[in-house]
DNA sequence: TAGATTGTTAATCGATTAACAATC
DNA sequence: TAGATTGTTAATCGATTAACAATC
């Protein structure tokens, strides 16, 4: 039950997420219980690093039996901090903006979205998937009135920065950016989030070219 | 000039895009040379790690002198891929896709979104962003006569797998995956990219809640 | 109890950083 | 030329893997 939490590396952070991903579909499925090494030749891991990984955060399982599929779970989502009640406000609702607000599932992660914020007419004024669109002009007001831990830019690429500055001085606690920009707050301990689709394509664009470029050559037969 | 390209490690790749954005930001601005010092430094990285990612690949620039902005984002470019003339389709028009085809530049990247299917009657016919939406049971049809590199999965999670298995058994070398599931394709070597929301969101909430637990509890002064 | 599997330390591997000769 | 900065090798650091005693 030893707890070593002190630096964890982002490597280990970012794994934590998949193994909550995962864990949630094995309790749909009805699994109560599952071994390190069950669970890594799922996910494609070592069972020595699902259990280096753990034994970050403290003992979740049961020497001679595996983890308890439901408690694991449990413990993973309270180390992402899924019930503290996280909120979120949304600037721009344009396409993608309306595509997070009608699809994306807030609540699964633990998040509130409290409002959107936009300037079109045409916009302002409309509740989409259950959160309402606001005037940007209004947004100092709201963020001072309301206890916002995360705001969401799917602005234009150009307003990114200036916008995210004012979620900044609001007093959120993390941008979770969908430009293709780059935001940054010097001076500010906000953690920026990217989420570069243009990053994305570009990996698996060098990727299916390696692989067509050994087909071609013959090399790397395995 | 030595090109020792024998297995790059994803770290490397993932940086890849990361210096054409912010090469491509630098050409736009109009600065003509860098130096590995100047790009680190404004990329957050060092220079030893600038220079040591780009020898993997050859000498792009020159001593004493540094890189040549538009020189190395060009190299950078062909490495990636991007004037290979990548292709891609989409399956699945909903908000999210719908939002892909209006404002993602797939250009940008080098690709061409030749199609979008989808099932519903309203969206079958459309033109969206460029794009045709075809119904989906013309997706074999349409991948046996044209070449489609990438599959975009912008289908609800349940249907993930299944169009999955589809796109592939029609020959894309790559799966560019919007659901918030896992899909696997054992036995080919198709490569899949995963863009999953939920996963990015979790591990900015896991940061903010480090952030506010260092707070309430004093630590790390700094 | 015997078998299984964790928690935890030690060993290995790979990625990042440092150093410096080459050279523009 | 002297100064600057790369290309490239060596040293360090950190992450992954292996090992095994603890124990359910």
């Amino acid at each position: 039950m030893t707890k070593r939490n002190s630096k964890v590396s982002t490597a280990v952070i970012r794994r934590l997420p998949r193994y909550y991903r995962h864990l949630t579909e094995l309790q749909r499925k009805g699994v109560v219980r599952i071994s390190s090494s069950a669970l890594g030749k799922s996910m494609g891991l070592t069972a020595s690093q699902i259990r280096q990984d753990l034994f970050c955060f403290g003992g979740f399982g049961q020497q001679g039996y595996g983890y308890k599929v439901d408690l694991l779970r449990e413990e993973i989502g309270e180390i992402l901090g899924i019930s503290r009640g996280h909120t979120a406000v949304m600037v721009g609702a344009g396409n993608l903006g309306r595509a997070l607000m009608e699809n994306f599932e807030f609540g699964s992660s633990g998040f509130r979205l409290l409002a959107a914020f936009d300037v079109r007419p045409d916009t302002v004024g409309r509740t989409i998937g259950g959160a309402p669109v606001l005037h940007v002009d209004g947004l100092e007001d709201f963020l001072a009135k309301n206890q916002v831990d995360v705001g969401l830019l799917t602005v234009p690429r150009c307003a990114a920065q200036s916008v995210g500055e004012r979620l900044v001085a609001g007093g959120v606690a993390g941008i979770w950016n969908f430009t293709n920009g780059e935001v940054s707050f010097p001076g500010s301990d906000v953690v920026v989030e990217n989420v570069h689709f243009s990053d994305s394509l570009l990996t698996l664009s060098y990727m299916i070219s390696q692989r067509s470029d050994a087909q071609t050559s013959g090399k790397e037969p395995q």
